[in-house]
Order: structure tokens, then C-alpha cells, then sequence
DNA sequence: CGGAGTGTATTATGCATATAATACACTCAA
DNA sequence: TTGAGTGTATTATATGCATAATACACTCCG
């Protein structure tokens, strides 16, 4: 059963990608793997307190994105390929880097001053 | 007179918070200085296409972040001392970097894999 | 003086998101 | 069989953000 315990929902964002991005991490960490279970709709809009048409919207964009399937009332389930999970990695991985190294250039930081700061906070977070 | 005409808005952050973040990231850098006009709210919003009432929401939030000041119908500019200019650095270089490195390890990367990820994507951004 | 350009404000509308409250058909165990 | 739990859907309401369309008082230049 995918865990949902510990994810920490942010107000800026829209509750349903943060429910998305919390699967997608699960399972590029690989703590998440192709067969397990997700929680009802009604059974996580209660653990979380939202509204299960939240939990739901979020199931549904899984289902979209291909590596959810639901079929008739017996759960939504995890189900991809290891091209699928490639791609996973590749979004969460690289979109990260990529997002960060842009945000330094903006503020013309080198190479050397970005890796000295990473190095810095590295352990305090 | 403070440049806009650069800015790349997207659609899910709010437009009035980019404007505010635009101005930060000049300050940090160094681009802009104390003393320093910025673009009438009319002038900016014709110019970026968007609301005047947008514009004038930026505007009041960096009054209130204090470092910009508005007197009368003379336009606003730029004001703020050392010690708001090493706020503003610290929020943007250590906010950048703490919430990567979160990331990250969110991820389960250990540090070298993300330093050499960084290493590996800094010259293609 | 007069008008253009200021900052400021108000009201209305549209859109995405989230919630609330239902409703329906289905499955499955007690 | 019956009822609880499923996925699915619909309608209404609230909020934040952005836009549109005005309006008012002020300053400043021609």
C-alpha cells in the first residue's frame, strides 16, 4: 500500500499535482513499485483531510499520465514499465537540476560559488 | 530605471509575486540600486500586457516587503539599506539552495550524486 | 489654464481550485 | 440477502488571481 503518511501539503500549490508529484517520488526512490496499492478515494481524502474529489482529480491525471490503472470498484493500483518509471526518474531528476541551475545563472552565480553553497547547506537541511 | 522587459512570466505562480521576485533578483545581482525608479504601474502593465491592477498589487507588496517607497504621483523607487539587501540575498541564494538540496534528498541522492548531476547539466541550461 | 500622466480605489466578470453534499451502480463479505 | 465500501458523477459554493472598465485627486509641463 503506497504510503501518504508523511507528505506535507503546501497551500500555493494545487492539492491533486502534490498528491501526483508524492507518487512520482515514491517511485523514482523505488520505494514504490509496479503492483502496489493505492488507498481508497474516500479512505485518503479522510487520513488527509481534503475532499475525496481532490483525491480523486489526482487519481484520475495517474491514470492519464499511465502508470495508474483502476478498474471497476476494486482499488487503483500501480502499473508501469521500466521505460515509464525511466521517465519518471528523468522528470524528477533532471526538471529539478535543470530548474535549479537556471534560478543560479539568474543570479549570475558560477559553477564554483553554486557547488561551494550546495557543499555549505548540504547538511543542514 | 529598473528593466522589465526580460521577465518571463509563466501561468501557475502568480503574476504580481514574479514581479516582486523579478525586482529581488536585480537587487541580488547588483542590477539594481537603491535610488533606482521603477516603470509607472500604467507604463509596466502596457508594456508586459497585463492588468494595471496586477502591477499595483506587486507594487504595494514591495512596499510593504520594505524596499520600495511611493510618494505621492511621482512614481516609485528603490530604497533599501545594507542590512534588507542581505535579507534579500539570503532568501533568494539560501532559499534556492536549501529547497534544491530538499529536493534532493527527498530523492534519497546522496551528495555526489547531485553534485555530479549539477555538473553534468550546468553547461546545457 | 488645461490636459496628460500619476497613484489609488471600486465594481464586475471569468477561471482554476477546493470543498460540500449528494447520487448511482457495482462488488464482496457477513 | 443485505449493507458497507468501492469508483464515478453532478451541482452548488467559496476563495485567490487576473482582467475589464471606471472614477477621483493630484502633479507637472506646454
Amino acid at each position: 500500500m503506497i504510503d501518504f503518511s508523511n507528505v506535507a501539503l503546501n497551500i500555493r500549490e494545487p492539492v491533486y499535482i502534490q498528491l501526483v508529484l508524492h507518487v512520482k517520488k515514491q517511485i523514482a526512490k523505488g520505494t514504490a513499485s509496479s503492483g502496489d496499492s493505492l488507498p481508497s478515494r474516500r479512505e485518503l481524502a479522510a487520513m488527509l483531510e481534503i475532499n475525496p474529489n481532490t483525491v480523486q482529480k489526482a487519481y484520475r491525471l495517474m491514470e492519464q499520465e499511465g502508470f495508474v490503472v483502476t478498474e471497476g470498484n476494486t482499488g487503483s493500483v500501480l502499473n508501469f514499465d521500466s521505460h515509464t518509471l525511466n521517465l519518471i526518474r528523468e522528470e524528477l531528476t533532471k526538471g529539478m537540476v535543470r530548474d535549479f541551475i537556471s534560478n543560479a545563472k539568474e543570479l549570475n552565480l558560477s559553477f564554483k560559488q553554486t557547488i561551494d553553497l550546495v557543499s555549505d547547506v548540504w547538511d543542514e537541511v
